[in-house]
DNA sequence: CTCATGATGTCATACTGTGACAACACTTGG
DNA sequence: CCAAGTGTTGTCACAGTATGACATCATGAG
């Protein structure tokens, strides 16, 4: 494959946030940034499907690293507790990217259409989380329970952790909110 | 007021419905629609901000209903009662509008544009019902988790509604999706 | 060197969404 | 009954997104 420059898709990315972070989103057209990129527009959209998603590709680390995670799961514990652990163990993923994190977030808090792109991907997490509980056992209607209770406290805990200083860990907060969920639902 | 023709409001919105039905809703343009209630597509866009909003502007009874259920709530009861107090109450006012319901339901379910628009509203009545919690004397946090994990609930419960024939109300199947909820976050 | 391949550019085009302004029906006060 | 005023719609112009068709050109294989 053919290549005179390096990473045309890296280029767009980093184009892209810089220019969102500087002017806003809105203010950004995809010729801005495939100019910045050294590209054309046209070339913007052989990489991306739409504007919105040169800040969401990518992120499917974290599909790969929760899905994982149910894996090695002690298939006998119960759903919910198997997606307790998932949202753990991307806490330490997302330990690395800490800053670029939350660069980022708040980039996507500032436009209407972002969060609406982030909403969507957070649902398809949450799908991909319940068909790996229905593939451990569960039956469907259990596993979009466990999966979408599970990403009502990670996108909670991932606010939160944005939000705070350093005082706790994703992990600890994560924790924290597993339990208060379970005080919430007892009867 | 001025106005020589009934409800142009109106008119858009059925003429969208029935397009989207008929030929689906990316072969469909604003023009189209406009076109088909006698406006242009101008005037399409004073109405709505979007394509997409057709479909779901006025649909903010849900919000109404809800918001107005919680606060028939017992104050001293706590706060994930009183969200499933709200969808239950929520059940009858979608009795009566079932087959609109589900035909609406169902051109949603055909777009990728339109799902995104469908949980970006879900996202908002899920703040609008943890501010009512909150006002009703809960913490912000308790207030966020309660009203998410009842809007999951809502929402499955919603689908299988939809699914099934007639075999149970709205409410059963909320209600058993309460308990199952209650069931699943049991340490 | 030549050719196949893949990445990019160019050009044309449909559609969404918005601002500015004109036209028009209807209402109200005189 | 007329005139001014108000609100609704149409017309026109335009920026921006997204896509198809085709040309171009660097590179690597043979």
């Amino acid at each position: 494959m053919g290549r005179w420059e390096p990473d045309a898709l890296g280029r767009l990315r980093a184009a892209a946030l810089d220019l969102f972070t500087e002017r806003g989103y809105e203010q950004t057209t995809v010729a801005d940034i495939a100019e910045r990129a050294g590209l054309t527009s046209r070339t913007f959209f052989r990489y991306f499907p739409d504007k919105r998603e040169v800040l969401f590709q990518g992120a499917e680390g974290l599909e790969g690293a929760m899905t994982e995670a149910l894996k090695k799961v002690d298939s006998a514990s119960p759903a919910l507790e198997a997606v307790s652990a998932a949202v753990y163990a991307v806490g330490s993923y997302m330990g690395d990217i800490r800053d670029f994190a939350r660069l980022r977030r708040n980039v996507i808090q500032t436009n209407a259409e972002l969060r609406e792109r982030e909403l969507t991907k957070l649902s398809k997490l949450s799908g991909a989380l319940a068909e790996a509980l229905i593939r451990r056992g569960s039956n469907p209607i259990e596993a979009q329970l466990a999966a979408e209770t599970g990403l009502v406290v990670f996108r909670i805990s991932f606010e939160l952790w944005i939000a705070e200083g350093e005082l706790r860990s994703f992990r600890d907060i994560a924790h924290e909110l597993f339990l208060q969920m379970s005080l919430l639902t007892r009867v």
